[in-house]
DNA sequence: CTAGGGTTAG
């Protein structure tokens, strides 16, 4: 007599069986098996498993399945890990869907499937519709819970409310629900997020002097939130209270410092760091060293990053497609494109496949190079091996074209990013008409627009501001480009550190310069603008001189985009055209609702 | 099971 197969069996099974078509195919085999029938617990584990691994027809026909042979009511949970899945994936409509069928289903959502679908229009920007569904919650005389109210605050941090979210906050405890350092810590972020540091702060402790002190977990994504900013200074204050709380830092809480590190550009320190993780009995893992490689060549130590690949090995780590990617990126962007093209052989002959980021790298190092033929020829070898090109590819490619004064082949290819069903957007627009600025068609219109528009106090995108002084910089117009980062740091659009110099004299000489080093790092500019401005910005002559302005005519027709051509343009490239002009100009409107990296929202 | 943890691209 053969032992009986248990469902806990079928479970476990289903669950360790990494092919979710594996499973699915051992999962309906059982069905034969003497005696055996599937209970809500495997169905659930292979419903998740399906879900987890993105299998979402096979996932579909076995909830329809799981209806037939379980009572409805029971299957919340189910519903649940849909739904999640679903947005773990970015289908938000499909998670509404499964959410909205529910009853229809006789399954009676609870505040669980409230709070997961909430969570997921959250996450995803739909703010709005997540008020309804929290409306429509209380409507059906749903309790709110802890989960609930955290919801609600993060999608009020999201919308740069956190004051908002701190109003949410203290109106918990009336409404019959307990605070805890999660529901703390999603205003603290928020606060944080929005540079109100004295409110984060005085949160912060308030939180501890309640006795609520957050977890690892907690904390780690608080001090995420500020080193994503290069704020380490303020997530070592606060991690020195924690840990006064008995709480000890992990593997996480060193990688977000080092990325934080990395992000202000304190490099030796966050290499340092790599031994503070070892003196803390934890060992650097292939995040750890992506972390400081990405962060290192970000900040143009392309070389360095290389020699950390090799110690990475050396630590017995497999570098992924993330190590190489980065080290292929930073060497292109410093122009280095045999280095690239070296650790990409080196690569490839253990095994990488180049993905999308690896071209987008290696192509846009090539147009930066200037070699739009070879960076052509990479694109069509890469579609030859059936690489699906994204829009960010096209884009990269138009640059290099527009850049190069090609501006007919850049039209081109954007009708051919039509036909492969790649709409283009801002940037193809935005690319285009930098081509067009670098020929000197429009430089002129882009200043004025721009130094207007500060004079009138509206401030606009740091992209904007690129495009101007990269086209300024190719004409050699220094004078204009260095007024213009001088007028950046009067007007206060500056990086947050800048503030942290108190010392005026300090400020006026080191203010331009992190200007200039934050718009290359942010890729607002070029390499060669940012060697024009760094030289401009030291030059005695050049300094405080006033800008020269010329902004005497209509504004009406200055920043209309009217390009000269030699020839008649056919049909279909004149309605491109004019599809271009529209979508500048809307634009154009798009500026005044820009918001900047000073954190502040522009008020028309 | 539902809020909260780390690394790339225009």
């Amino acid at each position: 007599m053969s032992p009986a197969l248990l469902p806990k069996h079928v479970a476990t099974v289903v669950k360790y069986q990494r092919d979710p078509i594996k499973a699915l195919a051992m999962f309906n085999s059982v069905k034969n098996e003497n005696g055996f029938k599937h209970t809500l617990l495997t169905y659930k584990c292979m419903i998740e498993k399906l879900g987890f691994h993105g299998e979402f027809e096979e996932m579909e026909s076995l909830m329809s399945e799981i209806r037939m042979n379980i009572d409805n009511s029971l299957l919340e949970g189910v519903y649940i890990g849909a739904i999640r899945n679903y947005g773990r994936k970015g289908k938000v409509q499909e998670a509404v869907d499964v959410f909205e069928r529910m009853d229809f289903y006789n399954c009676e959502p609870s505040v669980q499937s409230y709070n997961a679908v909430m969570n997921i229009l959250v996450e995803y920007g739909y703010f709005n519709q997540a008020h309804k569904v929290y409306l429509r919650m209380r409507d059906k005389g749903v309790i709110p819970d802890v989960y609930t109210f955290t919801i609600r605050i993060k999608s009020f941090c999201r919308t740069r409310r956190p004051h908002v979210a701190l109003r949410l906050l203290n109106n918990m405890p009336s409404q019959g629900c307990e605070l805890n350092a999660v529901a703390y810590c999603t205003v603290i972020g928020g606060f944080y997020e929005e540079n109100f540091q004295v409110e984060a702060r005085q949160l912060f402790e308030g939180m501890l002097e309640q006795c609520i002190c957050p977890d690892i977990t907690t904390f780690n994504k608080l001090i995420h939130t500020l080193c994503k900013k290069g704020d380490v200074q303020e997530s070592e204050k606060l991690l020195n209270k924690v840990l006064k709380r008995g709480i000890l830092p992990n593997l996480f809480t060193f990688n977000i410092f080092i990325q934080g590190l990395c992000k202000k550009g304190a490099l030796s320190e966050a290499v340092r760091s790599l031994d503070g993780v070892r003196s803390e009995g934890l060992t650097p893992d292939v995040v750890t060293y992506n972390t400081l490689i990405c962060g290192l060549c970000k900040n143009f130590k392309a070389v360095e990053a290389e020699r950390y690949l090799h110690k990475m090995v050396n630590d017995g780590l497999m570098p992924d497609a993330f190590t190489y990617n980065s080290i292929i990126d930073g060497y292109c962007k410093m122009g280095m494109i045999q280095n690239a093209d070296q650790v990409l052989n080196d690569a490839i002959f253990k095994g990488f496949v180049p993905d999308e980021f690896t071209y987008c790298s290696l192509i846009n190092g090539l147009c930066c190079d200037g070699d739009i033929d070879r960076a052509m020829a990479v694109f069509n070898d890469a579609l030859g091996k059936g690489l699906k090109p994204t829009i960010v590819l096209y884009n990269i490619l138009v640059k290099g074209l527009s850049q190069q004064g090609l501006i007919l082949q850049a039209l081109q290819l954007i009708n051919e990013m039509l036909d492969h069903g790649c709409s283009p957007n801002i940037w193809t627009y935005n690319l285009v008409i930098n081509g067009l600025c670098k020929m000197g068609w429009n430089i002129d219109s882009g200043y004025d627009f721009l130094i207007e528009n500060i004079e009138k106090g509206f401030i606009p995108s740091l992209t904007t501001f690129g495009q101007v002084l990269n086209c300024l910089c190719v004409e050699h117009r220094v004078l204009e480009a260095v007024g213009i980062i001088h007028l950046m740091v009067r007007k206060d659009i500056v990086p947050e550190v800048v503030n942290t110099i108190f010392e005026a004299d300090k400020k006026e000489v080191a203010a331009p310069k992190i200007v200039v080093e934050d718009l290359l790092k942010k890729s607002h500019i070029t390499y060669y603008a940012y060697e024009v401005l760094y030289d401009g910005i030291r030059d005695r002559k050049l300094h405080k001189k006033k800008l020269p302005t010329r902004c005497s005519h209509d504004r009406g027709t200055s920043f209309k985009w009217q390009p000269v051509r030699q020839y008649a343009p056919v049909a279909s490239e004149e309605k491109l055209l004019q599809h271009m002009c529209s979508a500048y100009l809307k634009s154009v409107l798009g500026y005044f609702f820009c918001f900047y990296s000073t954190g502040k929202i522009m008020e028309v």
